[in-house]
DNA sequence: ATACAATACGTAAATTACTTACATTTAGGA
DNA sequence: TCCTAAATGTAAGTAATTTACGTATTGTAT
C-alpha cells in the first residue's frame, strides 16, 4: 500500500481512491478549469521536477495564483499540495524505474523518446487497470471456440488493429480475417452465423459500419465482442464488450497511444485463446515456422511471420 | 552533500535514478548520534506513513526536538526535512512496486493480462534504454523534409507496421504509401529518388525483397532508413539504421512484443517529424478532424481517425 | 436580452510547517 | 577538574501552505 495505514484518521478518512496519481492526472485532462488545466500541463511536462518546487514556484511559471494550483491539488483529489507532491514522486519513481530515469540523453530529441514511452507506459497502465478478468475469460473462450474470426475496424488505426488481430488469429488455426470496409464488413456480418465471432474494434465506438455490422451479425447468431470506449453504442451493442477509457492526448503533435492499446489487448486475447488450445496452437506454429525456414537459411529461433 | 542540491545541477550531473534512501539509512546505521538514532529507528519502522507526517508528528513519537528530527534529515544527506521526505516517498514507491501491488485481480486471466501488459512495458523499456537521440534526430529530420515517404514491411507484423506509418505520416502532409508485396516494394523502390525516403522495417532483418529495395532506393539517391534488428544485413545497409535487439519470447503462446516496439518507435518519429514542420502538420490534422465531423455528430476533441 | 446562480479565480490574511541561531548539556580527554 | 567539541533543546525567524472572502466569469432559465 502507498498510502499511510495508521497513525491518526488519514486511513479512515480519504485514503486510496487515486492509485497511480499520473494516470489519474491524464484521465481528468481535459476536465479541469481554464487555469488549473495550465497547472496540469507544467506538471506533466516537469513531472520529476515538481516533487521539488514550492507551490509558489509552480504558480509562478504558470502564471496562476498560488490559491489555484492548491485548488488543482484538491481537484486532483489530494488533501492539499503536500499531499499531492508526495504522490506524484512515488508515481514518478515508479515511472522512472520501468524508463531508466533521467539518463544522459538530455537532447531535444531524447527527451521526445522518452515523453512518448513513458505516455505509452502509463496508458498501458491505465488500460489495465481497466481491464477485467471475467471479462476476458468470457472473450477468448468465445474466440478460442470459434470457427471463424472477422476482426472489423474503420480508419487508419482501427483497421490496422483489426489486422492485427487477424495476424495472430489465424496462427492460432481460428481461420480469421481483418476487413476495413463499410460495405464488406455488412455483407460479410450478413454470412456469420453460430460458432463465428466478430471482433468491432473502434476507439469512438460510432461508426454507422460497424454498429450495424454488429447487428447484423447478432441477428444471425454469431458472437460478437467490441473492443472500443468505454459507454459507446458499440460496448452497449455487442455481446461482449471490452470498454477502455482512454484520455486522447491534447497535443496534436503527439501520436495518441490508444492505438496501441488496443494491440496490447488483441494481444492479450491472443494469449488467452492459444492457451485454451494448446495442441492445435502448437502445430500450427510448427507449420507456419517450418514455411518459413525455406525462405532465408537462418535457422536460429525467430520471431515468426517477421 | 550527497545529491545535487538545485535544480539545474539535478539534470545535468549523473545523480542515481532512483535514489535509495532506505538502504543509505540502514548503511549508516549506528553511526548516528543517540538521539537521531531514534528518529532513524522510528523511519525505518513506519517507512510507509513518514511521509505524509510533518517533523513535529515525528519529534513527538520518538520524543525528540524538532531541530534533532531535522539534524536527521541533513545526516542523511538531503537539504532538509522537505527533501528528505520526498526521496524517501521516491524510494518506499519504488520499494513496494516489487512486493506485489495491490492487485487484486488474482483470476487465471487476471494474472494473464498482468503477464501480457509487464512484458509489453517491460520491452518498451528495454527498447527505450537502446535508442540513440542522435540517430533518431537524423532520422525526424530526414522524413519531415521527404517529399514522399514508402514503408515497406515484409510479414504480418512487419508490414502492419509499415502501414501504421504510413498512416502517421500521410497526416502530416507527406505522401506516404506502405508495401508489403516485394515485387511490388522493389518497383516501387527504383522510382525513388533525391528527396525521397525509405522506410523498410523487418524484425529479422534479412528479408530478400527489403534489402534488394534498399540497395535500389540508395542507389538512386533516396534516403533509406530501417527499423530492424541490430547488426543485421538490413541495419547495414541502410543509411540511417535504428537499431534494437528484443529477445523474443520463447513462449509461443505469448504474442511477440516486438511489433509493438516497432509502432512504439514509429510514434517517435511521427512526433519528431511533426514538431518539425508544425504549420503544415496543424492545417492537416484540422483539416482531417473536419473531415471526421461530418461523419459524427459529437464534436468534442477525438482521437484523429478513430 | 437580463438576471440569477454557480463556478472559477485571485488577494490577502491566517495558519502551519520548516529552518536557524543560540544557549545548555553531555561526553571524552588532558 | 577543567576544557573542548559534539549533541541537543528552546525559541525566534522565515518560508510555505491553507483558508476565507470578494470579484469576475460563465452558464442558464426566464
Amino acid at each position: 500500500m502507498l498510502w499511510p495505514t495508521n497513525l491518526n484518521e488519514r486511513q479512515t478518512s480519504t485514503m486510496p481512491k487515486v492509485i497511480d496519481i499520473i494516470s489519474h492526472m491524464r484521465t481528468l485532462e481535459g476536465t479541469f478549469p481554464k487555469r488549473e488545466q495550465l497547472v496540469a500541463d507544467f506538471v506533466l511536462a516537469n513531472l520529476e521536477q515538481i516533487s521539488f518546487l514550492s507551490q509558489y514556484k509552480i504558480a509562478e511559471s504558470t502564471k496562476v495564483s498560488v490559491a489555484t494550483v492548491n485548488r488543482f491539488c484538491t481537484t486532483m483529489g489530494c488533501e492539499g499540495f503536500r499531499d499531492f507532491q508526495i504522490r506524484l514522486a512515488q508515481s514518478v519513481a515508479v515511472s522512472l524505474q520501468y524508463l531508466g530515469g533521467p539518463n544522459g540523453d538530455r537532447s531535444e530529441s531524447g527527451q521526445l523518446v522518452t515523453q512518448v514511452f513513458s505516455t505509452l507506459v502509463d496508458t498501458l497502465t491505465l488500460a489495465r487497470s481497466q481491464l477485467d478478468g471475467k471479462l476476458i475469460e468470457t472473450a477468448t473462450d468465445a474466440l478460442a471456440n470459434a470457427s471463424r474470426i472477422a476482426f472489423l475496424g474503420v480508419g487508419g488505426g482501427s483497421a490496422n488493429v483489426a489486422r492485427e488481430g487477424a495476424n495472430r488469429f489465424f496462427r492460432l488455426g481460428i481461420p480469421s480475417e481483418a476487413h476495413a470496409d463499410g460495405y464488406l464488413q455488412r455483407m460479410l456480418a450478413s454470412t456469420f452465423t453460430e460458432g463465428d465471432v466478430i471482433v468491432a474494434i473502434s476507439s469512438s465506438g460510432q461508426p454507422a459500419e460497424l454498429l450495424d455490422s454488429v447487428a447484423i451479425a447478432k441477428q444471425y447468431g454469431a458472437v460478437t465482442i467490441s473492443l472500443t470506449k468505454t459507454n459507446s453504442d458499440l460496448a452497449k451493442l455487442a455481446d461482449i464488450s471490452i470498454q477502455i477509457n482512454i484520455p486522447e492526448d491534447q497535443d496534436i503533435y503527439k501520436p495518441s497511444a490508444s492505438r496501441l492499446v488496443y494491440i496490447a489487448i488483441v494481444d492479450v486475447l491472443a494469449a488467452g485463446a492459444a492457451r485454451k488450445r494448446p495442441e492445435r496452437v502448437k502445430e500450427n506454429l510448427r507449420r507456419i515456422r517450418t514455411s518459413l525456414v525455406t525462405l532465408s537459411e537462418d535457422s536460429g529461433p525467430k520471431p515468426i511471420g517477421d
